[in-house]
Order: structure tokens, then C-alpha cells, then sequence
DNA sequence: CGGTAAGTTGACACTAATCAACTTTCGTGG
DNA sequence: CCACGAAAGTTGATTAGTGTCAACTTACCG
């Protein structure tokens, strides 16, 4: 098995363990990587659904235009994430897709999906995948919709910490976040001057640094406090589940 | 076939046409089916994952409460829409359900729900519910995010009155909306206060009349134009192409 | 090394929240 | 069927939180 697949395996085992017939059909599908450089689209609203992508390396947002210009990021694709493998099941975008950073992603055809859902193990992944995107979605309605600024800013850095941590991109509090202030506005709803603002608040608070795109969470405990932040929605299993997992390799189970 | 499998079936096709087989898998759960009142919980934030939904009649919504009790609403859900059906693949809910208006829905085990995914045409139905209401809620990002509160409510207006349209519940611009100021409110971020006054501005402008749970739409072209609204992404076959699909009902295409 | 994108800061405007009082409607039991 | 209480809706006054505009600095890329 290369160097790719292992890597992939250990993100997408996030979700639910793997089998070696999992890993193998991973690999199988390993050629159709391609690399994105930041802005890159990788899909675009309104075409036909052709490919799905698995986000090996990098991020990626899923965004919408508004007539006037403005955009809406409506989620964030981190390595290990994928779409929902039913899209094809529609006829064309709703949204568009692009590289926030330099990406590699695996694009699958319908017929690729197919035989990655024929396998219970990686089926369940897939399965686990939508389900938590569709979570995280209802949280940021959570967030855009009730929460203030500040604490808008320190729950998505929550979650991006949580996430990264979850698929072994956090060392020591700190963590690669390739975005600029202006996606940031432009995901939780505010202006890129009030984000900039907001940011200046977290750091002489103490809470957390964020730049050149590294975040360091100095005091994450009262990050989670301030912003009302419960890992719950993330479905990320806790260290002695994790270790449960481990120890039966074997089982399907979650929690 | 009894009336409730008759007009569920009615319901459901607005994603895809259903074959006689189809339908009768639909009958075999009828009797799963259970009555709420207004308020009741489906499902709660936190429970295991027993059972999912299909409203068959009525409004539910799908919300999540902060700490300090304001609730933010993630969905609505109307007669013919329905639980991601891979929700069994979670160990809990991370949101709940409840009633709007009196409620009739069937409740799926997982057993249900892996029959009805055998057979193909409910699975592109099942399918496609699932994906549209991912698209609905980045919608929802998006008016949350970005627009002001007169976009918010004219936008939602044209929205149910297009999914109340699919499911033949519309009847000379005119539908029945359950919701209260307040929910309205704690759908759109805002508060119920605003939502009042912004109302009072869209009955001024002549553009709809919303009172005692009736919506009517009084010039439905303008809505659109002040709130962005574009059925897309409700992915409502238009006239032609239902007549079309009516025409070829073996089809399983969609547009 | 120059040009552009990203980040920073201040002044000001405005949308929407809050608080409070009041009216109307609805549901329910006497 | 009416009366009562509670929920829903309405309105005004005031304030808080963010947006907008503009100028400027810093960082990055070819």
C-alpha cells in the first residue's frame, strides 16, 4: 500500500475502521488524484456532477455567489472529508467548489462509488461523512444565526481545531488554517473589517494566535467556554473510544 | 392502496416517479404511523437513533437550543419530506425534532428503511430528499449570512410556497404556512420583534398577506426579485419537464 | 523590486436587538 | 357558549453590534 492510500486511510478511519479489502479499493482509485492550486475550481454551480472529491491534502470550501458579488462559504472540506456520495443522484450543482489552499483530491466516478459502497466498512464511512457535513451545517446555522462575533470567531476555530486534531493535523495547539480573514467573513457572516477586529479581541485575550496561517490555541478550554463550543456535533470519538476501536480492529461499531 | 399511501406516493414523486412495487413498500409501513401535537418531540438532541421520520401531514422542524434557551431552527420539514435515511449510522441526534402544527408521520426502523432502499426507485427518491435538504440549509447559510431581514422573509416565503407547490398543497397562491412569528424568527436570526415589523413592510408592499396561518401570495414574480430567490436549488422539475416525466413514468430520469 | 493581496485602524452610519407596554387571538374549562 | 388566561402579535423608544468607507501598512509573489 503507498504512502497516499495510508495517509487517506488514517483520515477516513475517523469515521469507522477499516478492513484491508477497504484500503484496497482506496488504492484502487489512487490514480485519479489531481492537484488544485488556491482558487481552483473544482466544481462549479449550475454544471452537471461528474466527479465527486475525497480531499486528501489541503482545503477546500464549498461556496455560493450572490448576484452582487458577495459569497457565502457554506462549508469547509479539510483532508479526509469528501462529498456526499449521492450527489450524483442530482443533476447538477447547487453550489461550487474551490481549492482554499493547494489540494489534492481524488475524483471518483459514479462507477468508483459504487464499488466503494459496495463495502460495508467503507460504506459506513460514507455514510458517517454526510451525516456529520450535515451536522456541522446545522451548527454554523447555529452560529451565523444566534451567536455573536467573537463567539462565531472561537467556535469555528473550535471546530477547525477539533477536526485537524481528529485526522492527525494539530501538534502541540497548533494547526495549519490556509484561510484569510476574508473567507473567514465571509463564512460566518461578517465583514472582513469586523473579523480583523474580532481576531484583535481573541489574541489580547489571550485565547488563541492566528497568523500567516497558523493557529495556536493557547487556552483551549476557555475557547470552548467563551463560545459555547460541545465537540458533540463532530462525532469525533473520544480518546478511550478511540482506543476501544483500536484494540478490535475488526468491529464496525462507533461509540 | 389506501388514501395515505395514494397521497404519500403523490408526495414523494415530486422527487422521482415510484413504480406499483414502490408503492406498495410504502404501504407496508403505513401502519407504522404515529400522531403529534403541536410541540411534541420527534426526536431529541442527544437520544439514541431508534426511528426516522416521514411527515406525511403538517410542518416539523428540525432545531437546536443554546444554553441560555434561544432555539435556532435548521429545517422545516413538510408533508413528503423525510430523515436522511443513513441517520441509523449515527449513535445520536445531534439536533431535534418537533411538531409545528398537528402531525402525521410514519415512524421507519431500520429494517423499513432497508427495504425500501432495495428497491430502486424509492432509493433515488430517498436519495434525492436527502440531498435537497443539504442544499436547502446552505440556502439558509446563505440568507442567514447575507441578507438583510426583508430578503430573509420574502426569501423563505418563496421557498415553502415552492415545496407546498410540489406537494400540490398550493391552491390559487395561497397555502397553510403553521409557523408563528417567533419560529419565524428563530429560523431567520432574528428576533421576533423584527420579523413583525418586516412583515408589516411586506404586507405594505402589497407583496403577500400572512395572517391566522395562511400565507397568500400576492405577486409572487416581485418576491422572487427583492428576496434573490431562484428555485434551483429546490431542484422543482418545472411544468414541462413533469408533464414529461408523467409521459414516461418507467423513466427514473429526473430533468 | 514592484505590484497586488491581505491585514489594520479610525470615523461614521445603520440595521436589528432589547425593553416595555399594550392589543388581539386562541384554547380551554366552567 | 361564554369567560378567562395565556400565547401571539403590535408598536414605540432606545441602544448595541456590525457594516461601510477610506486610508494606510504589511506581507507575499513573480
Amino acid at each position: 500500500m503507498n504512502r497516499l492510500t495510508t495517509r487517506l486511510a488514517l483520515r477516513l478511519e475517523r469515521y469507522a475502521p477499516l478492513r484491508v479489502e477497504d484500503k484496497q479499493a482506496l488504492e484502487n482509485e489512487a490514480l485519479a488524484i489531481r492537484r488544485y492550486a488556491p482558487r481552483d475550481n473544482l466544481a462549479r454551480e449550475g454544471n452537471p456532477v461528474e466527479r465527486i472529491f475525497v480531499i486528501v491534502e489541503g482545503f477546500a470550501s464549498r461556496y455560493k455567489l450572490l448576484p452582487d458579488g458577495r459569497r457565502q462559504i457554506t462549508a469547509y472540506m479539510v483532508p479526509g472529508d469528501l462529498c456526499d456520495t449521492r450527489t450524483f443522484a442530482l443533476p447538477f450543482m447547487d453550489h461550487s467548489i474551490a481549492a482554499l489552499s493547494s489540494v489534492h483530491a481524488i475524483a471518483l466516478t459514479p462507477e468508483a462509488v459504487h464499488r466503494w459502497e459496495s463495502l460495508p466498512g467503507l460504506a459506513l464511512v460514507l455514510a458517517r461523512n454526510s451525516l456529520v457535513h450535515q451536522s456541522i451545517a446545522r451548527e454554523w446555522l447555529v452560529s451565523i444565526g444566534h451567536r455573536t462575533s467573537f463567539e462565531r470567531l472561537s467556535h469555528l476555530f473550535c471546530e477547525l481545531f477539533e477536526r485537524l486534531n481528529a485526522v492527525g493535523l494539530v501538534h502541540s495547539s497548533a494547526c495549519e488554517v490556509p484561510l484569510t480573514q476574508t473567507e473567514i467573513a465571509d463564512t460566518l457572516g461578517l465583514s472582513a473589517v469586523h473579523v480583523n477586529r474580532t481576531l484583535m479581541e481573541l489574541r489580547r485575550a489571550g485565547l488563541l494566535s492566528f497568523q500567516s496561517k497558523q493557529l495556536i490555541i493557547h487556552d483551549y478550554l476557555k475557547l470552548q467556554l467563551v463560545s459555547g463550543f460541545h465537540p458533540r456535533y463532530l462525532y469525533v470519538a473520544s480518546p478511550d473510544e478511540a482506543t476501544a476501536r483500536a484494540v478490535n480492529e475488526d468491529s464496525c461499531g462507533f461509540f
